[in-house]
DNA sequence: TTGTAAGCGTTATCAA
DNA sequence: TTGATAACGCTTACAA
């Protein structure tokens, strides 16, 4: 692959002008602009943005870390993101952390080498996270999405996770539920989940009930039944249940239905995050919608804006109740809420 | 941020053994070694990847294109490639396309000016990409992921797509289904649609079947009930149908469900794909399985063959019927397949 | 075991 | 309008 010094050779004239000529062609005149370009495109010339990078001790990189691509929430928020960058010349590098603080460390460690121009992180748990005092000792740029840290000195753009779970639990109450419980990953690992139990326990408080301990998964996106099965049964069995994100509220629905109850006959769901998904299956997926696409393209402003030296604020996004299918007025009903067990077991 | 130079001064060395310091510390006194790490430490030096990337002509990064990353069956095998190209000290500079040519070309060209080391693609349509002859003329490394083309001489790691429609359609067959249809997105845009498709026609023949024109829906992965309807109708109406896609499937059944349809009972749906979304779903997708993952590991092993000056052959991987709920025998009927509308319209 | 020095492909400062 | 030249931060012969 040629360099500058090549097609400045073959256009017979110098590398710097050769380089203006593609940097600041306006410096140029014209017939020589058009030599150094055939020059270029007979070489199939390539400028090495290696090289501008390490002079311009820039390099218009982004770096990304994201918990799971597998879950839309994330890619619906990327997608977004990758937009917005490449709309002001910025490209993104992405590397998924599998809600792993010592796996962000490592990753952002890496970008850093690789001199990313920024960071967007999506961490397991903002509170007790040591790599982002680091980052702002350091003065690197970032900006958090999703986490809702405490402190009104980091910079995050979020939703407002408590008030949002607490809203969907008055839907439920409104709706006649009085027996709520709420469905999360590893609590320990996302401190949204974390946010969300509050907004429910505060919900639960204000309507007078009781406010169950939250039944946690082994996974963050993937129920299990039988740990489930224990709230579904006496006389106190819940009708309604808050799912701490979409995924996990699809997998319950679904185990739900394969176990022969019905929804929201039987048994409520809401989900959070309002993927898109939520809206093809049926039943459709009663949400708390994050908007994911602004909340991507408002990371990628703020962190611009950082990056130019400014201080942004933190930036709380509107969530969304997006009604559906999955949840509806309680059912009264003097039998156990089980039916007969149909098709598969 | 410190540089090399700065350590060594600090640490009373040459630059030369300070980089030795870290590439080849068996070469340095211990005593000089750690006195290199305390002055690293100290001004908290990090090695500028960009220099080393300049330096050595080789980045250790390979470059991804992916038609979109909100369909699973690319997240799911991108969450492999991370994996093993970790494992082999690469990192992936991940980019989207929206299966759109042009789209490829323009970020391929920026990758390469990046100087990545070489790229794993999924294009839209591998038939017709003058990208993947100028990349052949340039020669650089590459390898397909997912699509399969004709010629033997490109790296491509697949599974037969062809073959594998064939038997989705012939297991349809074999539940008793005579009226088969199959639903694809925009088939322009996807060679692995059209090979899809003729694997469908195939086996309908072959069963002595009338095969029918491609339903083809205006999105990849989203169904539009209206232009569904019309073959649902009748006494040629169609009681299974083939979706080139698992996402697309899922919008499938939730639109037929919405409107009162029930699968399997009234209409047999199978997907493609086999993303892990689909076996939590209530049905159950039915659905030709692609190994997701061992795709991912296997282009990374190919492309880092390649990279090494072999020449690797087409990587022909097998894929798995995976039965499900969605689909199921055919049921007789004297009636329409149309139930009574329940819930929402 | 360590040091010297050239070079990777740009950009940017000065002069001309 | 153009050219010479010095960085940017690292690796790597080659020499000591």
């Amino acid at each position: 692959m040629s360099d500058l010094a090549t097609v400045a050779k073959r256009a017979g004239v110098s590398r710097a002008t050769a380089a203006r000529a593609f940097s600041q062609p306006e410096l140029v005149r014209a017939s020589t602009l058009a030599r150094v370009m055939a020059a270029a495109a007979e070489l199939s010339f390539r400028p090495n943005r290696l090289a501008q990078q390490l002079r311009t001790q820039a390099t218009r990189i982004i770096g990304v870390l994201i918990p799971d691509l597998r879950n839309p929430v994330f890619t619906e928020q990327l997608q977004a993101m990758e937009i917005a960058a490449r709309a002001q010349g910025y490209a993104l590098m992405v590397t998924t952390t599998g809600y792993d603080a010592s796996r962000e460390a490592e990753i952002v460690e890496e970008m850093l080498c690789q001199r990313v121009d920024g960071l967007v992180l999506t961490v397991a748990d903002a509170e007790h996270s040591e790599l982002l005092v680091k980052l702002e000792q350091e003065s690197v740029p970032y900006v958090l999405v999703y986490n809702q840290p405490d402190s009104e000195s980091v910079c995050a753009v979020s939703v407002d996770n408590r008030q949002a779970m607490h809203q969907a639990t008055q839907y439920l109450y409104s709706l006649g539920h009085r027996h709520i419980g709420m469905v999360a990953g590893p609590v320990a690992q996302s401190d949204r989940a974390r946010l969300r139990y509050e907004g429910y326990c505060r919900a639960m408080e204000m309507c007078g009930l009781v406010r169950q301990p939250v039944i946690e998964m082994p996974h963050h996106t993937r129920a299990r039944f039988e740990l489930l099965a224990p709230w579904l049964e006496g006389p106190e069995r819940l009708t309604a249940l808050l799912c701490s994100n979409d995924l996990l509220a699809l997998s319950v629905i679904g185990d739900l239905q394969r176990q022969g109850y019905r929804v929201p006959d039987d048994l409520s769901v809401i989900g959070f995050d309002g993927i898109e998904l939520g809206e093809l299956t049926y039943p459709s997926l009663c949400s708390v919608v994050q908007p994911r696409a602004a909340i991507g393209r408002e990371a990628v402003e703020v962190l611009l804006a950082r990056m130019r030296g400014e201080q942004p604020k933190i930036q709380r996004l509107p969530h969304q109740l997006r009604e559906g299918e999955s949840a509806g007025p309680l059912q009264r009903s003097d039998t156990d809420a089980r039916r007969t067990v149909p098709v598969s077991t």
